[in-house]
DNA sequence: AGAAACCTTACATCAGGTGTAAGTTCAAAT
DNA sequence: ATTTGAACTTACACCTGATGTAAGGTTTCT
């Protein structure tokens, strides 16, 4: 069963919507406390996330944004107020769906469900600079194909992908690759990244592997024509 | 450059959209005899349809209907009437957005750039009953995991799930797994077979694949708990 | 019962991913 | 500029898993 987690200030509206999913089939998990609420949400661990944008403290689009760098949990946004700023806005940030109150409840009810199918099977897909990386098989895609990366290989990009942008020790790698129990070659741990990088030249990559002396390895883009 | 096709019967809003979508980096086609209009859409292989509701000879819903069996294009769906059935039935058929005229030059723009960036790399999934199968890494997704299959085991599901229900001969398979100009063991094949339906059925996917006796074989839904 | 279509299992082979070894290049610090 | 350790490269041998082969078993129709 899909869980869903709803987001609303109002007691009065969430109970509706709470009571509306309920019947249909979802499992439903309410946020009520506002000061953590992105990290709140993520630890109900939801199938998808249903977000008021006027809440107290913090604005629905932070948390929207939150969610999207922080997971890859679907958001759709309800709203009072229908604007179109408001909009372009929230499907910029990311969002899924944008529904403007009154909702009609069929209609939330059906792009619920569309937006839950769009992303069925999805959930182990990780996102890079211009691919995705799927957690378990390691197929990447890049530029409408696809690869199958080897084990290794794809375990690396994983254990970078995580730390976008920041430097990973090689003791994080070797870890993720080998397990923190395994005796660790440092030069098996060489071998393979060179073959990432090999890897990822030969697919045209947007980024590379790149070491920082003394430290570990990052990825960072390489702007080109 | 991203390929609209424009399927709409009143010139001066086709030319409108046409023109502000050129304007906006794509590369348009327009539909103007609207007898075979799901194959004339298809021939221009767009990588995404603007589809109007209200057409001369065929409902724009049988239209949708036709493109999302022949092919996975996403389909954005533009209407006059502002109806709930209309979008509910729209998106049941598979639409991937429906608007109502008139459109916000912005919202329709962003909603097909979004529509465009959901698609990114999915070009090359194959949809099943429960299932998507990558026709180019032969990875197959299902209740929210994933699988590489072995390379003969993909091609076979590739091509039982190109004729969806239909039989398909050995020879077809077998032109299909190892080039029509191969020698053909009658054996290999039905031992590639075999595996396939003993991995299918350990991912306990929702279909086999059944024997028509003096025929082939084709896919059937398993129906159950 | 018998024959043809279909299926199963076990085994040998082969390709591709992997670790090992031995060496080369690079870049910061003296 | 020389030195030194970090980072990289290449070649090779090994191992795992996908594949084809072979031999035999089951089902189904007449």
């Amino acid at each position: 069963m899909k869980r869903i987690c709803v987001v609303e200030d109002e007691v009065l509206v969430r109970e509706e919507l709470s009571s509306m999913l309920e019947n249909n089939g979802y499992n439903v998990s309410v946020i009520d406390k506002f000061d953590d609420v992105s990290s709140d949400i993520l630890k109900h661990e939801p199938d998808l996330v249903l977000l008021d944008i006027n809440l107290p403290n913090l604005s629905g689009f932070q948390i929207c944004r939150d969610l999207k760098n922080k997971s890859s949990v679907p958001v759709v946004i309800l709203t009072s107020r229908d604007d179109l700023k408001d909009e372009l806005n929230a499907l910029e940030l990311g969002a899924d769906e944008f529904m403007t109150k009154p909702y009609r409840k069929e209609r939330l009810l059906l792009r619920i469900s569309n937006v839950l199918k769009r992303y069925e099977g999805r959930s182990n897909l990780l996102e890079g600079p211009g691919f995705l990386l799927d957690r378990l098989t390691y197929t990447l895609y890049i530029d409408g194909t696809s690869v199958i990366l080897p084990k290794n290989q794809g375990k690396i990009l994983e254990v970078l992908l995580q730390n976008r942008g920041e430097e990973v020790s090689r003791q994080e790698i070797s870890d993720k690759v080998w397990g923190t129990s395994e005796f660790i070659d440092e030069n098996a741990l060489q071998v393979n990244l060179t073959r990432l990088k090999k890897t990822m030249a030969s697919l045209n990559m947007p980024c590379t592997v790149q070491a920082v002396r003394g430290v570990g390895y990052k990825i960072v883009e390489t702007e080109e024509k």
